[in-house]
DNA sequence: CTGCTGAATTGATGATCATCTAATCAACGA
DNA sequence: TCGTTGATTAGATGATCATCAATTCAGCAG
């Protein structure tokens, strides 16, 4: 059973469920600012659409399936990106997408919930 | 109290990772209103807080661990209740919430990662 | 160089939100 | 009944946000 090891520094230490422990200010605050990412129709589709991708996606290949305009697109990538949620790399004229799973990870086990046969 | 009539929904089919699919406009829609409930640092905390009291706790014991007025605290308290994130009943002159563990089961569900063992 | 295309940035605007004070509600005890 | 205490609701306000049109930036091809 390899333990992924979480590679991505700024993200606070943290990964502890909150049905263990309660969070202090500063890991709240920052927790706030990820979901904060997801917490918009757009924003949370749009990252659905990247993540279930398999592996990356061209900002061109997005954009058309919202009814938005593109600088609102752009706008919301900046958010998730910010976020750490998501990176990118330009290459030539198109700009690629892809998620950062840590992020998605962390998230996830902050909100997990034991299991009935757990202790 | 937890008898008053809440927009809670079906909590849609519940459960398949965004990376696995992506969602379609009504999930998102759904999921970025959990997301909303979470995405503000008092609400998090807030959140981690009752999710961690191991059972229910009363909103007296709430309040004064936060620099907010309690009106405030009642304001964020009901945004979680609407998001499906916790319940709450009152017994006397005090209120006591606990936590939803379906919906945080949900979240963490839809965030997950496969993990690089799984085939 | 010039022109074209995809993407990001700027600036403005209408909507939503977090917070407060004041008022109201709910339960209890004198 | 009336006060008192805990909690919610109502209303107001300043801040943040989602969105767009216009502009700018980055890369490529004549």
């Amino acid at each position: 059973m390899s333990k992924q090891q979480l590679p991505i520094e700024p993200v606070g230490g943290c990964c502890v469920p909150i049905m263990d422990a309660a969070l202090d200010n500063a890991a709240a605050a920052e927790g706030a600012t990820v979901f904060k990412a997801l917490a918009d129709p757009v924003r949370l589709r749009l990252m659905s659409i990247i993540a279930s991708a398999g592996g990356e996606i061209c900002v061109c290949d997005v954009t058309p399936q919202f009814d938005v305009s593109g600088p609102t697109i752009s706008h919301h990538l900046k958010v998730l990106r910010e976020a750490g949620l998501v990176d990118c790399e330009r290459r030539g004229t198109w700009v690629y997408y892809w998620p950062l799973p840590e992020r998605l990870t962390w998230l996830s086990t902050l909100l997990s919930v034991p299991t009935p046969s757990a202790v």
